[in-house]
DNA sequence: TCTGGGGTCCTAGGACCC
DNA sequence: TCTGGGGTCCTAGGACCC
């Protein structure tokens, strides 16, 4: 643990809307908001959106009257397109500091500790910069943790006349500053803990930061103290520069109508195995525990509500698509029961080794490199478009496959899709 | 009609072992 | 009538993040 360390937090305004307004200018001073995906529920809006009453991540239907009445402009996610610019966004923050920690999609912590300049003036050049070069605007919060760069970054964020940047470095009155800042604010407290730390009377970030430690182990377990030590100024969570290797992947997806044939539920399946086993392909990684779960809307009340999920431990790690698939579909045939509304489903890949170093087995030999057919498919998909090559067992349905109804071009990643001017 | 997707970590409790 | 103690490992569920 050390006291003086310098954390800054950036931040992209509404990044997904952001990324829209970059190729369409019309948008600007518009309420604008982007959607999950399946067009189901808002998870970036302008400005002007969020003062309209547009709440984040509401269903899009519970808003449509202000959506029609205000001509809110809507668009479906477009990850193709936000995946690239946030690319650009990073590289350029990385070109800023000696270590970076790409948090999300739109988040970066770095490490200034030790730089000699003024670290306001450095957030405001950076900022420039990255809106320059990208035409993404972002906050910056600057703080001695990264849990107080996040409080600062809240700040940099609700008050214009700061410019997009706030530190709270040799800031006299912290304790204000967390005395205005509700608990659920706080980074690492969620709607749970707050509810229950409101409770308790403590409903500001101040109050928490003066807790005894015992009682924060206790109500919040050990990370809930790692957070009120970092609001106390003592840095607890460092840059985590280097992406460890992930202990699961999986895709799951909410389906586009209810399903209630095995057959639709197979084919969505495979899908969701072939992608996912892609993914780990393409990392390096191999698997050995499948996972598959599948249930019906939670929301629906005129339907009985089915949620189960199952898995199976492989003998051998594989990356192998062909056998992932083959055996998540043994899965969702023993997990499937007949007379339900299926509204979502899912395949997690766990239990990884890097190609190659998988261990030992008496039984089978270790492949040490990738089969040539997976190889073959991926150098294809890759391409001529992810779907180019599937699965016979995916049957190129089209049952399930989600809504998306505004979503722009692939501007930047495909050289048939660049905008004309 | 319509409610996202992809992760991580912690804890409690049960199974199992000697 | 009376049924141990200490340890590990695994899993499900719940919390958090964006």
């Amino acid at each position: 643990m050390n006291d003086n360390k310098v954390f800054a937090l950036i931040d992209c305004n509404a990044f997904y809307v952001s990324c829209e307004r970059v190729f369409n200018p019309k948008l600007n001073h518009r309420p604008v908001v982007a959607l999950s995906n399946n067009d189901g529920c808002i998870i970036a809006r302008s400005k002007e959106a969020k003062a309209l009453g547009i709440k984040m991540g509401v269903p899009l239907f519970k808003v449509k009257d202000i959506v029609e009445k205000e001509k809110v402009i809507v668009f479906s996610s477009n990850y193709t397109l936000y995946a690239d610019m946030s690319r650009r966004v990073m590289n350029i923050i990385s070109e800023f500091a000696p270590s970076i920690e790409v948090y999300s999609i739109d988040e970066a912590f770095i490490d200034l500790t030790g730089i000699k300049l003024n670290y306001e003036d450095y957030a405001k050049s950076l900022r420039a910069t990255i809106l320059k070069y990208t035409g993404i605007p972002v906050s910056i919060g600057i703080g001695s943790t990264k849990t107080l760069s996040k409080v600062a970054n809240h700040i940099a964020k609700d008050d214009e006349k700061l410019a997009g940047v706030c530190s709270l470095i040799n800031f006299k009155d912290i304790d204000n500053v967390l005395e205005k800042t509700e608990v659920g604010e706080v980074w690492g407290v969620g709607r749970r803990l707050s509810e229950k730390l409101i409770r308790q009377g403590i409903n500001n970030a101040k109050l928490l930061k003066y807790c005894d430690d015992r009682w924060i182990r206790k109500m919040m377990s050990i990370n809930g103290l790692k957070t009120v030590t970092e609001l106390r100024g003592t840095s607890c969570l460092p840059i985590q520069e280097i992406s460890v290797t992930r202990k699961s992947c999986c895709t799951t997806r909410t389906f586009g109508r209810p399903l209630l044939d095995l057959k639709d539920i197979e084919q969505a399946t495979a899908t969701f195995a072939r992608r996912a086993t892609e993914r780990i392909r393409s990392e390096g990684l191999v698997a050995s525990s499948i996972s598959v779960f599948l249930r019906t809307s939670p929301f629906d009340r005129g339907n009985r509500y089915y949620s189960n999920s199952s898995s199976i431990t492989l003998s051998y790690p594989t990356c192998d698509t062909i056998c992932i698939i083959n055996n998540a579909l043994i899965i969702v045939r023993k997990i499937f029961k007949q007379g339900y509304k299926y509204k979502k489903g899912g395949v997690l890949l766990s239990g990884f080794h890097n190609q190659g170093e998988e261990p030992p087995n008496l039984f089978t030999n270790t492949q040490k490199e990738l089969p040539k057919l997976m190889l073959t498919i991926d150098n294809i998909n890759q391409r001529y478009g992810s779907d180019t090559i599937q699965i016979a067992s995916e049957c190129h349905t089209t049952k399930w496959k989600q809504k998306r109804k505004n979503c722009t071009q692939s501007y930047t990643t495909q050289i048939d899709k660049l905008l004309l001017v």
